[in-house]
DNA sequence: TATTGTTATACTCTATAACTATA
DNA sequence: TATAGTTATAGAGTATAACAATA
């Protein structure tokens, strides 16, 4: 369905607008809000972004060369490192999520209220079956693994 | 709204899948799916797609190395080049929407009809509402220009 | 002078393959 | 041997600034 495409294209280009109004890109937004709930690791992150963990390994790089996330070392598996949102990462992603409820609302401003709720209802729905059908669970964040307290340096 | 961003991310990520198969990038099915009825400049292209014209004169070499579209001198403007799509670009992007159909058919399998026809129509509202308050006509093409029929080089 | 398109350059994002350190 | 993560490398996509050709 066309009308599918270009909506995505529409919301998508209203993220990537007030993504870079804070001097970032999509998938760093994706990144902090995927963070603020967890504390995965990058073969996790890997498979909740859909990404190749060398890609992850560079994406973590720059958010943490920024400032936004770091790393901690695992205390169960010496190879794994637990990625974590920074205070000043989080100030980042509120910001930026407000930014967005805010294009969002202009977008959705000529629908009426019951067309909202069911447009926000049906996102809901797909958005779920599609995570199950490819088994992510994008929806709740898993309980904290054991890790230290000490950042990785890199 | 949340579940708008995550829908994007999900129908995004279905829309690469599908451009991927046919070793295409979603920027390339779009530039193609422009060009379906249009033979616009690489200004115009910009104005459509909303890149820095730099980026689209190398988003239209990449395609044209590909032989799925082709520059052609407009007759009226000396500095003007009109792109328009190959018979085998336009293959392509037949195949692309078919396969593009069928992931969406998948993601809203799960919905009622009049779900999806509500879905529909308030997509097309909010997509036909933001063209327009940005000033762009996405959805209908524009009187073709006088343009040559010798294809440019570069 | 202004506009159209390209070029030069730099950066982000992404993947594949090879590597290391740990399990 | 297998897994977690990084590095090396290559390529697409993007923007800014400077440029040539044309208007």
């Amino acid at each position: 369905m066309d009308a599918m495409a270009q909506l995505t294209f529409t919301v998508h280009g209203a993220l990537a607008r007030i993504a870079a109004t804070n001097d970032l890109s999509i998938i760093q937004i994706r990144l902090l809000g995927l963070l603020r709930d967890r504390r995965p690791t990058i073969t996790e992150l890997a498979a909740l972004l859909q990404l190749d963990k060398s890609s992850v390994t560079g994406l973590v790089d720059r958010a943490q060369e920024r400032g936004l996330v770091q790393r901690t070392a695992s205390r169960v598996d010496g190879r794994s490192v637990h990625v974590s949102i920074t205070p000043v990462g989080r100030e980042v992603i509120d910001a930026g999520s407000a930014a967005f409820e805010g294009e969002i609302a202009v977008l959705v401003a000529d629908l009426t209220i019951p067309q909202r709720t069911r447009l926000a209802a049906i996102a809901t729905h797909i958005v779920a079956a599609d995570a199950q059908r490819r088994g992510i669970d994008i929806l709740n964040a898993e309980p904290s693994p054991p890790e230290s307290s000490t950042p990785v340096r890199r």
